[in-house]
DNA sequence: CTGAAAGCGCTTACAG
DNA sequence: CTGAAAGCGCTTACAG
């Protein structure tokens, strides 16, 4: 039914090999050769199974990417997309597929990578996360497969080749951005630290605190939803003195706090003061629009799939780690503090 | 370097064919084979080449995901991830991996797509949208390639199964709700007509309309970014008698004119009445909350990939169409008209 | 219950 | 410049 390489070879009178060159363009193929092949490859119908040149060339053209799904947070956390948008781009300039992996639990998507790995589904892995103690990034370093990680390792540093915002100064910019802006006391609202991510962040924040020779400290430290918010705001307004700003450090946390705020009138940025992460389409389209780090995330994904396919191609290549730079977009969730107020 | 099936075999004193009948478990075999050669699978660390299998077995194991990314604005659009998470789930269950196109024109992903049907890489493919005319689906139908659409097809309705969302009720619904609140001059911010699910959602709207009498009708079609939301704003207050409820068909879109009308300090639900499509957290988070329709598009891309399964396990199953329920999720976006207000 | 052989559809040294 | 042959790592009738 399927036409093959064969059937060319056959109705072109030619050998089965020179239709494979024919395909790959060979240089030392004439010009009438190919031309009479092609001609019959288009009769035919002929297009090449892929799934036989990769078991052949040993090379599957294909990139996994991990990703934790384990909260239903990340689900709608614009990070995920960004980043895939820009893996995608560049791989597929490079005519490289993409794989995904599925699994909800650790455990499946260990599984699943060893699937790919040792199944020779794919050539290398980009990770998007980095997480202490990590199976998967051990099973990778163990079997020497090509991977790139966006984020931080946490362990072998050396070994990896990663691509990071530079975490720590992103959330102490933006803390002493708010710290310029008049506000002393300042609470920071951030992710589980057993990701790398989150450890840097809170590390900056406690920075810019110490810096500035800001004693009070406020960390939250559970997953943003809305109803931790809420908790979160109440905690906050319990305190005296109450903190004026509260960094958060995604742009769903930043929602969940601004709509807590909103369910008890209180404004922003009148009221306190909120800053985001990532700078998706959702910071700005938010009421009011936020103050925002932007991690750039599509360039993180970018620049972790270059990495990945310059390093397939040149497997000897030194490593290197690339940190994409961040900037504070200033919106209007975030005002300053009088000069009398700031005294209090 | 790699431990193929013949090592085993060798190693185990057995021939490459028991190796693979233990792989796959097969009955015939002795439970005291079974171990050893288990065994020495453990020792050399031996796992299957899946390409190889794939090749012999003319069966990919392998999902393709048609996704458009053309506009900037889906990057951040909630609907992607949740379907994309719906179909992950339900594949992972059945051990079906997941490519996804990355191309950005037109161009680019039917050419992906004839790579992928004709190189053999997917046993099946999910659209994730639909449009007029479209070459991809063309394709398709011409090689009788297995697919399920996520949306309605606009041709060939008899040929193609499709998981789709009663649109045309779904926009009926929500204007209705509108409507029974007391509003009667409703305006639509809608997208591009040729995805057909603008258009039935459009239709939807009418319908409402028509049912209830009203004759005024505001259509608003192009892309609804912050700045056509802004636009949109401006002309909805400059209309007489003026608008007093937006439905808009995706959140970002809904988010767009929220944000649109909070420049302008106006205020929501009070000033103007605002609704979503989709559902995800977005529309839980936003400030105020927003009444929207559920669209369960974590059961689409669910309902989706169960179809699809379905088809290649029994390629001559009965065609089979799936309509997943919408709902009214009411949050804070909408508020009823006084009488008085209402005749005016 | 197990083995020998053929074959999935390609590519790539090796010859000539 | 082109062909014959071997091989990528599996699976699966066919025998016995």
């Amino acid at each position: 039914m399927t036409v093959t390489i064969k059937d060319v070879a056959k109705r072109a009178q030619v050998a089965p090999s020179t239709v494979s060159r024919v395909i790959a363009d060979h240089p030392k193929i004439t010009q009438e050769t190919k031309e009479k092949v092609r001609k019959v490859m288009q009769e035919l119908g002929y297009h090449p199974n892929l799934l036989a040149r990769k078991l052949v060339t040993q090379s599957s053209q294909t990139i996994g990417i991990i990703r934790k799904t384990s909260s239903k947070h990340s689900l709608s956390d614009p990070f995920f997309p960004a980043a895939l948008q820009g893996m995608s781009d560049l791989l597929h300039q490079k005519e490289y597929s993409i794989l995904l992996t599925s699994g909800e639990s650790d455990e499946e998507i260990y599984r699943e990578v060893v699937n790919m790995v040792q199944g020779k589904s794919v050539d290398g892995m980009i990770m998007l996360y980095s997480q202490d103690d990590d199976p998967v990034l051990r099973l990778l370093l163990e079997r020497n497969f090509p991977f790139v990680m966006i984020g931080k390792p946490t362990d072998h540093m050396d070994k990896v080749m990663y691509v990071d915002n530079d975490n720590v100064k992103a959330a102490r910019d933006i803390t002493e951005y708010l710290i310029r802006a008049g506000h002393e006391h300042i609470a920071y609202a951030g992710g589980d630290p057993r990701f790398e991510v989150h450890k840097d962040r809170e590390h900056g924040y406690k920075q810019a605190l110490k810096r500035a020779n800001i004693q009070s400290e406020f960390m939250f430290r559970q997953e943003t939803s809305k109803e931790n918010a809420r908790e979160i705001i109440k905690k906050i307004f319990d305190l005296n003195p109450r903190p004026t700003a509260i960094v958060t450090t995604d742009e769903l946390a930043a929602m969940s706090i601004l709509s807590a705020l909103y369910e008890q009138k209180l404004r922003v940025p009148d009221d306190m003061a909120v800053t985001a992460f990532t700078d998706s389409m959702l910071s700005e389209l938010s009421s009011p629009p936020m103050t925002t780090v932007n991690i750039n995330p599509f360039q993180l994904g970018f620049e972790a799939a270059k990495t990945l396919i310059d390093l397939l191609e040149n497997p000897s290549m030194m490593k290197r780690n690339i940190l994409v730079p961040t900037s504070i977009v200033v919106r209007e969730s975030c005002k300053k503090i009088k000069e009398n107020e700031a005294i209090r």
